[in-house]
DNA sequence: GGTTTATTGGACCGCATGTTCCATAACAGA
DNA sequence: TCTGTTATGGAACATGCGGTCCAATAAACC
């Protein structure tokens, strides 16, 4: 998109490391503006439904497991128009982690301003997990938390957008904590930080534990184990 | 090894599904007979050194991630071997597991005899889980919980190793959970087989959290909200 | 020494992988 | 209508995958 000759000066004077995160930030800023103004042969699919499509293949099936076929069935779109838009498998499953990231949040945030109470948010959130057992489909847990598990630390890229992702989860839950210490549901010298924390793992046990195969009757069980810990 | 004409004759009165696993199956004892008879070239290596290695790599990388070539190097042997020995990649991955299950489980069972109280041996059982960060090498979590989130059920065999080997931990803590009521650490009322669960899940919590990166100071404040929710 | 049995290394197989490339299609503006 | 620009479809690519096969080899018994 840039020329050759642009970008050889450009990058000059650039550490090798930051050259391809700017390029990738440029020529998204300079694909955005020829969008908008309708220059060249304009998309034939919606570039979200798209990345959702796509975020709930590789929620269901994790990184390795998903195939190019699989996404690009699920998409309904052609290769080059993946890599065109997306730029390959893995930017586009970061892609999808963030997206995920950000509707989670979202909904987290949704929840908490919508409830009667911190406190009853906090058991609506734990609750939550007793769906995915309950439907025919299997249990798919958490996209953040399946990313964590199947990539460890060994991509740092990714490690960095995971501990980002629960840290935008933590702030919500730590919200919540605090609201629920106002409203007199939680003890106020609890440290609220340390509750959010709790909450994330508790919440990333319950789901491997669903994904694991344990019934209903038995995540209530921890459910109200974790809720007891809160007083 | 057992000829064609045995295998025809044998099988024409059997349902399909029965004849592999009967067949693996009466292969195995032939095969363990001649063994201990010296009967043949013998093993040019030791099976348990290799499962050992194999259980590590897909420990640290998953199934999925783990390609022959990275069996074949750290097990050391060539890949007829692999073949002859474990069956294939799958097979091979179950004996891991079942390998992992087994020692777990003996080191649960080791730790809880050889520990001061119920109750100090539970602390000591959550607080390994710091281990996995202090070192230098990533953390991997548990085998069993990783294969879990990995597979989910969409592979019935492999679910049912998963939810067997759960159930193994789960005794080991109960009976802990049992042992800390009898010794007044836990009050008595408490359902025991609940507390266990509950453990599990936040074991299995606390190491996902620490494969996504999560500072010991964190895992710390974690634990001591686990061990609280015990009162 | 001959026979029997199993292991071993390595070549080979078919297949699926993620990726690249190019000719063509579709649109906007001159 | 011509030019410039991007999107699209499909062919082609190299590579690595898990798995199979076979001749050569090694041990132990008769």
């Amino acid at each position: 998109m840039l020329s050759d000759a642009a970008h050889c000066a450009a990058t000059q004077a650039m550490p090798v490391a930051s050259r391809q995160i700017f390029f990738d930030f440029v020529n998204r800023m300079v694909h955005k503006y020829l969008m908008a103004a309708n220059i060249g042969r304009p998309l034939e699919f919606d570039p979200d439904l798209a990345l959702d499509a796509a975020m709930h293949q590789f929620w269901s099936k994790g990184y390795e497991s998903t195939s190019m076929q699989d996404l690009l069935a699920t998409m309904n779109l052609s290769k080059s128009s993946l890599y065109q838009a997306f730029g390959g498998k893995q930017q586009l499953f970061r892609q999808c982690v963030a997206r995920y990231a950000d509707q989670f949040t979202q909904m987290l945030r949704d929840g908490l301003s919508g409830a009667p109470s911190g406190r009853k948010f906090i058991e609506g959130f734990l609750n939550s997990v007793l769906n995915d057992v309950s439907g025919q489909a299997q249990p798919r847990g958490c996209l953040v938390m399946n990313t964590a598990s199947e990539f460890a630390q060994s991509d740092p890229e990714i490690a960095q957008d995971v501990a980002h992702s629960i840290e935008r989860f933590r702030n919500v839950l730590r919200a919540a904590v605090e609201r629920a210490q106002r409203e007199g549901d939680i003890p106020p010298e609890r440290d609220a930080q340390m509750l959010a924390n709790f909450l994330v793992s508790s919440m990333s046990g319950l789901k491997t534990q669903a994904k694991a195969g344990a019934d209903a009757a038995t995540l209530q069980g921890i459910i109200s184990m974790v809720l007891k810990a809160l007083d």
